[in-house]
DNA sequence: TTCATATTTCGACAAATATAGAAATATAGG
DNA sequence: CCTATATTTCTATATTTGTCGAAATATGAA
């Protein structure tokens, strides 16, 4: 499969994208800084451990998180650089270019909550 | 489900992503013009007609694509407006603000082929 | 070592997804 | 009206996904 496709199924799914905007809020541009325990993750957004575990797995399967052990949690954090390939792959290839010039100005746009 | 999920999972899959950015491809800005048959896009991409028919069922049921029929065929096209709003939600709420930024000129950045 | 905490793995299951042959529907042309 | 073409819907099936209780693993503290 192709990363692209594994990266966006990885974000297709309520609770792992709730996920990862989570860990987006709490990212770090330094190393080994930054993230959230599991335990951080699971007790905000009422996850049970293993299906928790389960979204986690996915998320690093696609590369979009990685881990780190501190103490007895493991801290998972966003990983950026992957989602920007992800955004610059979608921006060239299924865009039609255009996606990333004057959004706000375009008239009668949709737009997501 | 949120409606950006749905996009998501939309192009989560490799025939449904082919599909969209062929539909990109042919895209014309011009209302009733551009897209392509949804034998075209059959023929292209090899898909049994049953088989395009549900995944092109699932990219318009996410909104991403709309189609008219014209003679015999029934020509899909491309909802640009749609993808914007997907990325305009990426860029703000998945991706710290950094994506549409100097894409270009980041250091050691991953790259989807 | 023993205990408590944090997380993952295992096992089972229901639900959703992807695939495609066959039948049904819609349109155009003779 | 009859036939050919284009596409969808129906039906069935195999696979994948999401969920979670229970057991296993890893760490730190007493």
């Amino acid at each position: 499969m192709k990363p692209a496709v594994a990266a966006l199924g990885a974000l297709a799914q309520d609770t792992r994208l709730s996920i990862f905007r989570a860990l987006v809020r709490a990212h770090s541009s330094n190393e080994g800084e930054g993230g959230l325990a599991a335990g951080e993750i699971g007790e905000t957004l009422s996850v049970a451990p293993a299906t928790l575990s389960f979204h986690l797995k996915e998320l690093a399967h696609a590369g979009l998180v990685n881990s780190r052990r501190e103490g007895r949690s493991i801290v998972y954090k966003a990983d950026v650089a992957a989602m920007k390939a992800l955004m610059d792959y979608l921006l060239k290839d299924c865009c039609r270019g255009t996606c990333g010039e004057a959004i706000d100005a375009t008239p009668n746009r949709k737009e997501y909550a």
